[in-house]
RNA sequence: GCUCGGGUGGCGGAAUUGGUAUACGCGCCAGACUUAAAAUCUGUUGGCCGCAAGGCCGUGUGGGUUCGAUUCCCACCCCGAGCACCA
């Protein structure tokens, strides 16, 4: 048997494969069968940056390209895609760095990208590859806005949104990190733009009650369910009165402690509060008693960043309005308003009562503000409120009038409902700001014009395809670099023929990726989205595997297009990805997260020609459980070659003339036995992701293999436990053992249930639940034979001289308890 | 602050409907082969006491339930992630 050489066996077998289109996924069988036999596994495509792959990036590759191998010689049609995902502000801000077109560079990383993922010898049907920025590719992307806006669910809005002044675009809320941009890290603003805006929150309450069927990490659920933050509470109406005589109003607040009401001892209105902008503007200034200085307050709060508004460790601040006040409707006393900016305007309805007795927030400003405290509600348990403490916890309440006495829980109804409020539910969730004003970006198919207004580009005319302009930096004004293309903006009105501008602004990032997955089912369609027979085929993604980061963004636009498209029935599953996998981060030797900061990127190219591809996959599923955060090692990147050499040397027997004898040390009988234990094992531990686990009980396998006598047979079965993980060599040996076929064909062995367990067994023997001995017995002996045989072992008869025993407990096949 | 994970040898980790803790791999140590080294192969390897036989202690800490707890319950400590002035 010759050397190993890893760097020849894996390009020949690359060529081979894909010279013969081995992975070309099966066309659909059209009958009702087939259905139950397909899987769809799917990767995070990547974006192609300049950077290049890491070690850490194919971790999640080779986890599904392991699990799809596997799934395919079970028999499964398996479909198992990559693309590319190359719109958005990291190729672009890569293509101005370089002084390239984003198009152009694009391109060049793409190509990269695929050399990269192929060295390392998955699967992909790349038949079936798509590239976000391909105009047939993006007319649907396109389409599917449009379908949003004929439903009402886009929307144009000059409200203040978050503003990245380095990257000089809007963003949406999912793309801040604590106040900053998430890519850039540049501190947001609040700024007045216009903008696209999609009505995500029309779908809150269902994309949080099917977050209970999803199959998916527990951490990125409650990451969704705190997102859309949920929560019902009351709308009640405080009645407000002016000083000078002015005509009475009301405001609504939202509060979910309706039974507090009889302590609320202020109204609190957030500074961008519509009531507050009225009062305070020219017509209506003499109402206040204050109003340059409350204009002056709410100028200096808009001059804050997110981060200052938002920091809830700060000190409050506020202004009382003088001149006017509220009628608390429990109590019918007056009660202060104030304008303060711990009040968030685009929450609940922009004004909240106050209670200071009752919420910390709101104790802290009374405190401050000398605004009255009233104690409403006591402990259940024990009744020694005191006060001069914020009790947040429900009771019973207090001084409440008529309320008084009844619980929280049951005040809560009772109370809003007396006042002439009504129950509410409210989320966190914002709509999703849809624009952006820069230039990589899918254009937005909408017209405006002078008679008509905002109107559709007709579908037959998609795509809107991204014009060539020579500056494509971005411009600062709120307009994105289209805007100074006169040539392009400058139409007629599909609908009136008339004068009209095309929209220019793009679509953020998010967009492509929102709806990729459904491409894959039938990327070549020109007339559809996707074909409805090749979608029942193939939805819903079976197995989805990516990285955590994508927890609140990504994976929540995905399911809301999804949803949308279930609504106008383009898709026939209520959501888009059953079972999610997160894979952890390899982070660098240090420890450190691999980055080229901090001069600890593995370059997977260098690893993979010292050690070959064979052995990188092996590592990287062998270092630890998939989804935890492990440092590269590359000492024991050697004991993974270590083991992949040894499955060749093991195979070497069989074409070495010499028919090298073993030194029969294990029993064949045992091996058998050994074989179909590690066949159940291998098979269920990929299909629950224990990709470490499979390879350590392959490895149990091979080491009692060296030692024993081994058919053809029983090696051809190792060989296909290994082929998902090294598929260059199993392909490599399978051939030398003289196959034909590929072994990625092949069918994954079945286990013998009734060979699984050994003739004899060793059953440990504890007294008083510590192990004291051990005896080996018949796997199928009687409770009292392994307990006599249990208490005529000479090293328990030891321990049991002078002792009187109470009870034996006999555990099948594990153990027998002596208490004395 | 709230929510969700997680804490096991020198290291990565294995084992939970409660049943022999430390599988597998790395490293270390010893041996074989070699002039020598590397590679490879074989063996040992949780801690403490002991010449040994053997014993005691051990899964973040302290309690509890149980014949038996890494696993279940209570309290606490530490690490990671998400959310956070959301009324």
């Amino acid at each position: 048997m010759k050397q190993y050489d890893h760097t020849k066996i894996e390009k020949k077998w690359q060529k081979q494969w894909a010279k013969k289109k081995l992975y070309k996924t099966a066309e659909p069988k059209g009958d009702d069968t087939a259905e139950n036999k397909k899987c769809y596994i799917l990767d995070m495509f990547p974006y192609p940056s300049g950077e290049g792959l890491h070690v850490g990036h194919p971790k999640g590759y080779i986890a599904t390209d392991v699990y799809s191998r596997f799934k395919r010689m079970q028999g499964f049609d398996v479909l198992h895609p990559m693309g590319f995902d190359a719109f958005g502000l990291p190729a672009e801000n890569y293509a101005i760095k370089n002084k390239i077109h984003p198009s152009v560079a694009v391109q060049k990383n793409i190509k990269r990208y695929k050399e990269q993922l192929e060295i390392i010898g998955f699967d992909y049907d790349w038949s079936r590859e798509v590239d976000t920025t391909d105009p047939e590719y993006y007319r649907w992307t396109q389409w599917i806005f449009l379908q949003l806006f004929k439903k009402g669910l886009a929307y144009e809005s000059n409200e203040p949104i978050n503003w990245c002044p380095s990257c000089k675009t809007g963003l949406a809320n999912e793309d801040l990190e604590d106040g900053k941009c998430e890519r850039c890290g540049s501190v947001v603003v609040k700024k007045p733009i216009r903008q696209w805006v999609l009505r995500i929150t029309d779908y809150a309450d269902r994309l949080l009650k099917d977050i209970d069927v999803l199959n998916w990490p527990e951490s990125i659920k409650e990451s969704q369910r705190n997102w859309i933050g949920r929560s019902e509470g009351s709308e009640i109406p405080f009645t407000v009165e002016f000083e000078n005589g002015g005509k009475p109003g009301s405001i609504p607040v939202f509060t979910t402690r309706a039974d507090t009401l009889f302590g609320a001892t202020a109204l609190v209105l957030s500074p961008e509060h519509l009531w507050v902008t009225l009062a305070t503007g020219e017509n209506h200034r003499a109402v206040l008693g204050n109003a340059e200085e409350v204009l002056r307050y709410i100028v200096v709060t808009k001059n804050k960043t997110e981060i200052e508004r938002t920091d809830a460790g700060k000190e409050k601040t506020g202004v009382k309005l003088e001149g006017v006040w509220a009628i608390n409707p429990g109590t019918k006393e007056k009660i202060p308003i104030f304008v303060a900016d711990y009040v968030l305007a685009d929450y609940g309805t922009g004004a909240v009562m106050m209670v200071p007795a009752h919420d910390e927030r709101d104790w802290e400003f009374a405190k401050k503000y000398n605004v009255s405290i009233k104690t409403v509600i006591t402990p259940d348990s024990v009744g020694d409120f005191s006060d001069g403490k914020c009790i947040v916890s429900p009771g019973i309440l207090i001084n409440s009038g008529e309320f008084s006495g009844i619980t929280s829980e049951e005040a809560k109804n009772k109370i809003t409902e007396s006042v002439g409020g009504k129950m509410v539910t409210k989320y966190k969730l914002r709509d999703w700001v849809f624009s952006r004003q820069r230039y990589w970006g899918e254009p937005i198919p909408l017209v405006h014009c002078e008679k008509c207004g905002v109107v559709a580009v007709p579908e037959k005319e998609l795509p809107v395809k991204l014009p060539d302009v020579k500056s494509y930096e971005p411009t600062g004004t709120g307009e994105s670099p289209l805007a100074t293309i006169s040539k392009w903006i400058n139409i007629k009105c599909p609908q009136c023929k008339g004068k009209a501008k095309r929209e220019t602004n793009t679509m953020p990032q998010w967009a492509g990726s929102s709806w990729y997955y459904l491409r894959y089912m039938d990327p070549k369609n020109k007339k559809a989205l996707v074909d409805p027979k090749k979608e029942k085929q193939w939805a819903p993604v079976d197995l989805y595997v990516g990285g955590t980061e994508h927890a609140t963004r990504h994976l929540i636009y995905a399911r809301f297009w999804h949803k949308f498209l279930y609504d106008i029935r383009v898709v026939s599953t209520t959501e888009p990805f059953t079972q999610l996998k997160n894979q952890g981060l390899i982070m660098g030797e240090d420890g450190r997260k691999m980055s080229k900061r901090f001069g600890n990127v593995v370059n997977p190219d260098d690893v993979i020609a010292t050690y070959g591809a064979d052995t990188f996959r092996v590592y990287e599923m062998f270092m630890g459980p998939f989804e935890q955060s492990i440092a590269w090692s590359p000492q024991n990147m050697i004991g993974s070659r270590r083991f992949v050499e040894r499955v060749w040397k093991l195979v070497g027997r069989f074409t070495d003339s010499r028919q090298e004898t073993v030194d029969q040390k294990e029993e064949v009988g045992a091996l058998e036995i050994l074989l179909n234990k590690t066949i159940k094992k291998v098979g269920k531990d990929i299909q629950g992701f224990g990709f470490n686990t499979a390879i350590s009980s392959i490895m149990i396998l091979l080491n009692t293999m060296e030692k024993t006598q081994v058919s053809k047979e029983q090696m051809g079965i190792l060989l296909r436990l290994l082929a998902p993980f090294v598929p260059h060599m199993a392909e490599e040996l399978w051939s030398v053992l003289g196959n034909k076929k590929s072994i990625h064909i092949a069918s994954w062995p079945a286990f013998d249930a009734t060979k699984l367990v050994d003739e004899k067994i060793t059953i440990a023997v504890q007294i008083n639940g510590k192990v004291r001995g051990q005896v080996v017995v018949a796997k199928d002996a009687t409770e009292d034979v392994v307990k006599k045989e249990a208490q005529e072992n000479p090293e328990v008869v030891k321990w049991l001289q002078g002792q009187v025993i109470k009870k034996i407990i006999y555990v099948e096949g594990r153990v027998v308890n002596i208490v004395v």
